[in-house]
DNA sequence: CATTTATGTCAATAATGCTGACGTATTTTG
DNA sequence: CAAAATACGTCAGCATTATTGACATAAATG
């Protein structure tokens, strides 16, 4: 047997707050990033594309597809964007030529470092005054909250 | 004293860790009533416009505002489009006559409480697959991720 | 009575997404 | 090798959610 069952667990009104806390906390994730970005006319999906290409240069165009789970033509758009601001270039694929390889140029790299900057000053903020056990605790609860297709994008990203 | 301080937490890869874990969950708590609501032409504004009044039926306008952080324009939109679908209805104040108080109509009952119906099974397998302890440092990791204008709404609507 | 407040509206613009259709280069397959 | 599938790009049109700025009205307040 575990532990008693907590009967002031999952009632409404915790439900209620979960919800709460997701909306307003999501919103202050992304508040510092969005003002950085919109100092040179981007957004929260340039951000997106970004963070990929930089977790794992030379992603090909169809796992960036894969992962944010855009259209090709949404994502075409932002990376023209990125690519006319000298923050990502493309290489053609030496194996499969049809693919196309996303790097960021010297000064994506900035960018995305600014943006991280900004970011982790928020998140390490939050974890450290949460602490390691809590921060287990959030981690799990968010992956409860992924499709399952997302779950297996989240977990193979960490091996 | 407290504990060890633990040399394996917040490297830059924890925080990636969270940053990802936002991302992804986010959309998967997101993802089941945007398909609802666009059945009838609607969005995620509209559904949180319809959770706060819902939440606190005979909220003004303003208080929405505040809430929600848009502008007037925006807000105006969104109700009008409520209010034509029958979903929202305005009472002016007996007060103050100026401001408009926000209901929800039978129908916008009904729709908020499928809305949650769905919401709610993902949260709720979230938070019981990860336990109440897990909750509780969800809870506080996204506190600490609120602006504190943001943590304040969200505290005060808990009393 | 002048000012502030609460709300609404008109117009223009931007970022992010969608569907559908079509094109090209390249690889794979029968 | 020819046909099919794959990876990618692009054109056009549209929807949602947000913005700023300007202006208007009714009601409360000092």
């Amino acid at each position: 047997m575990g532990k008693m069952p907590n009967p002031r667990f999952l009632r409404d009104e915790d439900l209620t707050q979960g919800i709460e806390a997701l909306f307003f906390g999501y919103r202050g994730f992304t508040a510092g990033p969005d003002l950085l970005l919109a100092d040179r006319g981007l957004g929260r999906a340039h951000h997106r594309a970004l963070h990929f290409i930089a977790r794992e240069p030379g992603l090909t165009v169809g796992k960036v597809l894969d992962i944010l789970d855009i259209t090709k033509q949404s994502l075409s758009r932002v990376l023209r964007e990125l690519m006319e601001q000298n923050l990502v270039e493309q290489r053609q694929g030496e194996q499969d030529r049809r693919q196309r390889h996303l790097w960021l140029t010297a000064e994506g790299e900035a960018l995305i470092a600014s943006l991280r900057m900004v970011q982790d000053a928020v998140v390490r903020k939050a974890f450290a005054n949460a602490g390691a056990e809590a921060v287990e605790g959030f981690l799990s609860v968010l992956e409860g909250l992924m499709s399952p297709e997302d779950l297996a994008k989240f977990s193979t990203m960490r091996k």
